[in-house]
DNA sequence: GTCCGGCGTATGGATCGCGTAAAGACGGCC
DNA sequence: GGCCGTCTTTACGCGATCCATACGCCGGAC
C-alpha cells in the first residue's frame, strides 16, 4: 500500500514517513502543491495525505487538480479548524479532514477507513480476494504476487464467476457461456473445473470461502467479506 | 437520498431531521442500537449517521452488525474525543467520525464526502423483513448479515411467496410452481418446507410473523408491519 | 365431551448431487 | 513420430436433500 505525504514542514514529513513505514506503507513525499500533483500522477499512490497549509498552490486547488484524473482517496491534514475550510476541502473532493494536532493512531485509522472503501480504485479492473488478484483486462491471476497458470477453460469459468460477484451463476449459464449453447445439462465438467480452480486459488480447497457451491443450482463467487 | 439518523437524544434527533430535510434528504430515525440495525435493514438508507453514546447495544457492535450485510456509509457522531474510541469505530467499519459539538455545515460536507464515493451498491432489489434480507436477483438470503443456506426447494417456495408480498398464495399455486403441474393436492410438502423456512428465517418459528398460514387456503408473506 | 379436518413437527430410508481421482482422447509443438 | 498439456469421460464415496409416514396439537362442529 503506497502513501503520498505532502507537507511543507520537513519535520512532520519525516515523522510521518517513519510512522507510516513502520506500519507497512510505502511512503513517498512532496513538499508543495506542485510536487504533490506530480507525485500523485507519477507514483500512483493508494492514498494521499495532504497538508493544506503549503506554500504556492492553494490546497483546494491541489485537490481539484488531483480529482481531475483520479479517485485516489485524499486525507487532508490542516492547522485550520474553521468550518468553512473543512467544507471547502471536503467539497473539493477530499475524503477526510483532520486538524492538527492529531493522534497518529487516529490518522492511521482514518487512512485505513478511506482506503478500505476504495480497494479497486487503484489502476486496472482487478478483483481481489484472499491473497489472490484477478486482472480481468490483462487476463491474469496472481496469488501472493506469483503468477497463477490457468488453462483457457479454467479462466473462462473463473471470469464468468468473478464478473458476477456475490451473485449466483447457474450451472446452465456457466455451461452455455463456456462450452456453447448446445451444452445445457451438467455433464460433470463444472465440478471438475471448480475443483481445479479451488486447488489453485483457495487457501483451503476442501473448505472454499470464495468459490461457493449452491447445490442443485450453480456456483457463486464471494469476494472478501470486508 | 435517504439518511438514517440514530441518536438517543430526541432533541438532536429532531434538530438533525429538520436540517437534513431542509437540505433535501429523506430522514428516518432510530433511538437505540437495536432500532438502528433494524432500520438500516428495512429502510436501506444511503448513509447512516450514528451516535455512539446510545443505551443498550454498544456503538461498535452496531457498526459491525450493519457492516455484516451492507457497505452503506456510516458517519459516527460522538461526544467521545479520545483517540481509542475513534480508532475502534473507524476500524469497525465506520467511514468518518465527528466529535460533538460539530458545525452542521461540516456534518453536511462530511455526509457529501462519504456518499460521493458510494456507487450505490450494485446488489439488486431486495426484500427485507425483520433482520432478513432476500435478494431475488442474486438468489441470496441473509439474516443479520449472515448467509442463510436454503435448499433449492426452500428457495423456490420462498421466492414464490416473496414475489407476492401481502397477497395470499394458494396451496395449488405453490405446489404447481414448485413441484410441477402434476401436483395439485397438498401431500404435506408445504407444511414441511414452510416449517424449515420459518426455522431459518423467523425470529420465533412457533409464532411466525412473516410467513403466515391461511388455514385451508394457502400461505401469505407479510413484510414488516409498520 | 367427542369427533374430525387441517396444521406443525419428528423420524427414517431412498435418492440425488457434489467432490475427487484416474484414465483415455485430442491437438499442438518440436 | 513422440511428447506434453488440456479436455473429456467414467466411476466411486459421501453427505445433503427430498420423500413418505406417523404422531401430537388445536379449533370448530355437533
Amino acid at each position: 500500500m503506497r502513501v503520498l505525504v505532502a507537507d511543507d514542514d520537513p519535520q512532520i514529513l519525516k515523522a510521518l514517513r517513519i510512522i507510516l513505514t513502520a506500519h507497512g506503507y510505502d511512503v513517498s513525499t512532496a513538499r508543495d502543491g506542485r510536487e504533490a500533483i506530480d507525485a500523485a500522477a507519477h507514483d500512483r499512490p493508494d492514498v494521499i495525505v495532504l497538508d493544506l497549509g503549503m506554500p504556492g498552490l492553494d490546497g483546494v486547488a491541489v485537490i481539484e487538480a488531483v480529482r481531475g484524473w483520479t479517485t485516489t482517496p485524499i486525507l487532508v491534514v490542516s492547522g485550520r479548524t474553521d468550518t468553512s475550510g473543512k467544507v471547502d476541502a471536503l467539497d473539493a473532493g477530499a475524503d477526510d479532514y483532520v486538524t492538527k494536532p492529531f493522534a497518529t493512531e487516529e490518522l492511521l485509522a482514518r487512512i485505513r477507513a478511506v482506503t478500505r472503501r476504495a480497494p479497486e480504485a487503484a489502476d486496472g479492473p482487478t478483483v481481489a480476494f484472499g491473497d489472490v488478484v484477478v486482472d480481468l483486462a490483462a487476463r491474469q491471476v496472481k496469488r501472493a504476487g506469483q503468477d497463477v497458470r490457468l488453462t483457457p477453460t479454467e479462466w473462462a469459468v473463473l471470469e464468468q464467476l468473478v464478473r458476477n460477484p456475490r451473485r449466483l451463476v447457474t450451472q446452465q449459464t456457466l455451461l452455455t457461456s463456456v462450452w456453447g449453447p448446445t451444452h445445457t445439462r451438467d455433464s460433470g465438467y463444472l465440478r471438475i473445473y471448480l475443483g481445479t480452480l479451488r486447488k489453485k486459488l483457495e487457501a483451503d480447497p476442501s473448505r472454499p470461502r470464495h468459490l461457493i457451491t449452491e447445490p442443485g443450482i450453480g456456483y457463486r463467487f464471494v469476494p472478501d467479506p470486508e
